[in-house]
RNA sequence: GGGCAGAUACCCAAGUGGCCAACGGGGCCAGACUGUAAAUCUGGUGGCUCAGCCUUCGCAGGUUCGAAUCCUGCUCUGCCCA
């Protein structure tokens, strides 16, 4: 194994870095898996807490990426354990704990997701249920008397939440421990996370001194916003691009982040050169997004899906055509009231609104186009026949009426 | 173990016997304007067989013609004392 120079491999490393605790000990370590020919040792560790993977989580995998690139060894650690316990970070409330059937069932399409991204076949995979499974609350204790209350309070989240009065429960405390003992159990060169997981990975660097390890190198990267260009990125709120997303679907979402995410976005999430994305940046800022658009999907689905995500794009929301698959609804007949039904019900059954309640609202809001002529009429009939029906630009489906 | 305070819709938060599907703000949805950007303005924001009806104010009972509001028990949370 021969690795590219040092001094190459830091300037790849860095890119689009928050933290790096620290350099010189990152340097060290390169220069010595160069000499050696060993490969470092570069931990992730995924709660399959959630059974879908967005583009947000992608900017760490990116990182991770860079690495084997570079030759290293990723490390991804399955925290089958630790999901069950539930990751503190950012949270104003405790998890709900996970059932092991659920975790097993989220890792196997996780593992599929992460595959868009990292090159699965040369990544180490570990479970920390191997070593917390058959831990006996005795070791547990023992691993929760190294560190003080005072030291976890140090913690943003803890000490917001604790400060505002709101309940930590004592197993939240108990996560930072046990991603570090993952550390121990890995004996991790680096680990990767989130900026909001510093602490997390600075209690592995902790705990490997003191069972005699050489302490892991940090390194954090930036959490992405979501398309409000505001909040965190999260399926939960609604802000967030699935990987797994089609095509369409994502472009359309990336162009509707603000301007000021642009930046961000082109940094974390595509491989355009920093002089690159400057120039796109100067110039009008539709065509910057159109291309990082393009970058987005093309990651995923390839370049010529996403060529034909921006005709798409152009065609329905510049020229006001229709999408190339537009769903197609059949109403069962015991919908139908007085040879027909009722617009409103329509769209709650099509799934264009949640409910027939709001379906009414979208008509009184002056929302709703059928076959292309605005409908403000609360009682209008659908009767027989085939109805474009569109509701805002984004949500259209073929509603037929037997 | 004892005492005090609290639990309201996606979130924050008003309401303390009828005028409450529940003020206000945020978020979100739709409309106008745009570049599906930002900013701004407008409307909406429990469900339904919709001039009405049903369900909702931690849970379960009770008082009352009538409860989110009063009573009892329970669950959960924070604070203080031990």
């Amino acid at each position: 194994m021969s690795f590219r120079p040092v001094d190459e491999q830091l300037r790849v490393i860095r890119r689009g870095l928050v933290d790096l605790v620290d350099e010189r000990d990152l340097r060290e370590r390169l220069a010595e898996s160069a000499a050696k020919g060993r490969p470092l040792r570069v931990k992730l560790g995924i709660d399959p807490s959630s059974p879908d993977i967005h583009i947000g989580h992608t900017v760490v995998l990116r990182k991770l990426r860079d690495f084997q690139d570079l030759g290293h060894t990723a490390v991804l650690l399955w925290g089958t354990a630790t999901a069950m316990v539930g990751d503190p970070t950012g949270r104003n409330k405790t998890r709900p704990q996970l059932t092991r059937e659920m975790v097993v069932a989220h890792q196997a399409t996780y593992k599929a997701q992460v595959g868009r991204v990292l090159d699965v076949s040369r990544i180490e995979e570990r479970e920390n249920g191997a070593w917390f499974d058959r831990m006996s609350f005795m070791d547990a204790v023992k691993l929760a008397a190294r560190y003080t209350v005072a030291q976890l309070l140090e913690r943003d989240t803890f000490q917001e939440r604790y400060r505002r009065r709101e309940p930590i429960a004592v197993h939240e405390f108990l996560y930072p421990l046990m991603q570090g003992w993952d550390s121990v159990q890995l004996e991790a060169d680096v680990e990767l996370g989130g900026t909001d997981q510093l602490f997390n990975l600075l209690v592995g660097r902790e705990l490997q001194r003191h069972e005699g390890q050489r302490p892991q190198v940090c390194i954090t990267v930036p959490i992405l916003e979501g398309l409000d260009g505001v909040q965190k990125m999260s399926k939960s709120l609604g802000n967030h691009i699935a990987v797994l997303e089609p095509a369409s679907e994502m472009f359309g979402k990336t162009m509707s982040i603000p301007d000021a995410a642009m930046a961000k976005w082109f940094t974390l999430l595509t491989d355009h050169g920093e002089a690159e994305i400057q120039a796109l940046l100067t110039g009008h800022p539709r065509a910057a997004k159109v291309a990082l658009a393009k970058a987005v999907v093309s990651a995923y689905h390839g370049a010529a899906a996403a060529d034909a995500a921006e005709a798409e794009f152009q065609r329905v929301f510049r020229g006001g055509g229709l999408p190339d698959t537009v769903p197609e609804v059949r109403i069962g007949a015991e919908l139908l009231r007085d040879g027909g039904i009722l617009l409103a019900n329509a769209l709650g059954a099509s799934g264009i609104a949640a409910s027939a309640s709001e379906g009414r609202r979208l008509i009184e809001g002056g929302g709703v186009r059928v076959d292309g002529a605005a409908v403000t009429d609360v009682k209008h009939l659908l009767r027989a026949g085939s109805w474009l029906v569109q509701a805002g630009k984004r949500k259209v489906a073929r509603i037929v009426v037997p």
